[in-house]
DNA sequence: GTGTTTGGATAGTGGCACTTACCAAGGAGG
DNA sequence: CCTCCTTGGTAAGTGCCACTATCCAAACAC
C-alpha cells in the first residue's frame, strides 16, 4: 500500500499522514527505493489509533507519540506498559498545592481511597496523573461552594470501578501484550467520551422525565 | 471590589481579567468613575466557575460564552435553560454521514436508546450533540476493529443513569434557576473529569490487582 | 521521452489563550 | 497647583499547535 491508498483508506490527507510521519506517530514504510515506500495494514490500524487520540480524545501530538512508545516497548511488563501508557495521557494542570481547596480536595481523595479500600491507588497518589485530575476537578467543585456528602462521591467511584473492570476484561481478550496495551489506551480514549456522552444523553432524558420540555 | 483584588482573590491574572471581560466572560463591573470599576462577590463566583470550565473543562473561551449566555437567559424555561447551556459545551467533530462505520454506529445508538427506553433523548438524536459524540465515539472503536457485546455498552449507559440522577438531585437543590443552569454546567465540565479520573484510578486498581504491579 | 506520481523537506497558515505595551483619567502627597 | 503613581481599557504581539501548501528530484507509466 502507498502513502496515497493509505490516505484513502484512512481518510486522512496525505500532508497530515506525512506529518504524522515525521513527528514519529507512524512508523516509516518500508522503503522500496528512493521515491516509493510500501505500507501494511499495521500502518493502517495505528493511524486509525492516532486519529481516534487526536480527534475523539483530544490528545495532543507530542502526547500521542509518548503514549505510542510505551505501547510499543517490549521490554516493559503488562502492569508498567499499560500504566506507563496510561499515564502520559492526561493533560492535567498541576494543582497548587498552597492553595487550601487543593490541600482539602487531597484529604478528601484519600479518605476517599481509604473508603473504597482502592489500597493499590492509595499507594501511587504521589505520582498518579489520575489522582492529581481527581484532586483538580475536586478542588475546583468545592472553590465554587458547591458541596455533596462524601458517600455521593464513593457511589461514583464504586460505578467507574464496575466499568474498568469491563474495560480490563475486554483488554484481556486481546491476543498479544502490545494489542492489550494499545487496547488499554483505547479504552481510556474512546471509552472516556462515550460514558461522557452516555452521561450527558442520561441527564437529558431524566430531565426531559422530570420536568417535561417545558 | 476593585479589578485588581478580584485578581488576588482569584489568582487570575489582572491581564486575563480584563481579557474575558473583552469577551464578554465576565459582566462589566459597577463604572464608579472612567477609571474605577467595582466588582462584587458574583463576579468573583462567576470568575471561578469561568476558569474551571476552561482549566478544568478544557472549554474554548468562545464556547464559555456562549453556555454563559444561555444559564444567564432568564427568558428560558428550566429544561430548555439547562439544555441549551449543556448542548453548547460539547466540541464534537461532525461525524461524517457517508461513511460506514458512523452509519452503523447510529444503527448501534439508535437500538442503544430503544433498549434502555429513554424515549426523550431517542427524539432528540438527529440535534443533540451529546448523541453525535456518541456515535463518534462508537464509530472511531469499531474502525479499530474492537468489538463488544451490546449488552456492555447498555450496561454502562446504566451506571452514567444513576450518576445523572444523582447530579439532578443536586441540581434540584439549588435555590434559583439560574443557579441550577449554573450547576448544570459545573455537573457537567467538573464531574466529567472526575468521572474520568476514578475511572483511570480503578483501571489502575484493578490492574495492580490482577496482575501486581509486574 | 514526456508527463504524472511518489515520498520527503521547508516554510507558512490559522486558531487560540493569553500578555505586553501603552494610554488617558483619577487620586494622593507636597 | 504640580507631580507621580495607580486604575481600567485597548491594540498589538507571543507562543504553541495541528496541520497545509509549495517545492523538489527521483521513479514509473505509456
Amino acid at each position: 500500500m502507498r502513502l496515497a491508498q493509505l490516505s484513502e483508506r484512512s481518510g486522512v490527507s496525505a500532508a497530515t499522514i506525512k506529518y504524522y510521519l515525521r513527528e514519529g506517530l507512524l512508523p516509516p514504510g518500508r522503503q522500496v527505493n528512493t521515491t516509493t515506500a510500501e505500507y501494511d495494514e499495521e500502518h493502517l490500524r495505528r493511524l486509525r489509533l492516532v486519529r481516534a487520540m487526536i480527534q475523539v480524545g483530544r490528545i495532543p501530538v507530542a502526547t500521542v507519540r509518548e503514549v505510542l512508545g510505551h505501547v510499543d516497548d517490549d521490554s516493559l511488563g503488562r502492569t508498567i506498559r499499560v500504566g506507563a501508557a496510561l499515564w502520559a495521557l492526561p493533560q492535567v494542570p498541576e494543582p497548587d498545592e498552597d492553595d487550601e481547596y487543593v490541600r482539602a480536595a487531597h484529604r478528601e481523595a484519600d479518605t476517599l481511597l481509604d473508603e473504597l479500600g482502592w489500597e493499590n491507588a492509595r499507594q501511587l497518589t504521589t505520582i498518579s496523573p489520575a489522582y492529581r485530575q481527581l484532586v483538580v476537578a475536586l478542588a475546583a467543585f468545592r472553590r465554587l461552594g458547591y458541596d455533596w456528602d462524601a458517600e455521593l462521591l464513593v457511589r461514583r467511584a464504586k460505578l467507574m470501578y464496575q466499568a474498568a473492570v469491563a474495560d480490563l476484561d475486554f483488554m484481556d481478550t486481546r491476543p498479544s501484550e502490545a494489542e492489550k496495551a494499545e487496547a488499554a489506551v483505547a479504552s481510556a480514549v474512546l471509552v472516556e467520551p462515550m460514558l461522557q456522552a452516555l452521561h450527558r444523553l442520561a441527564q437529558e432524558e431524566e430531565s426531559a422525565r422530570r420536568y417535561g420540555f417545558e
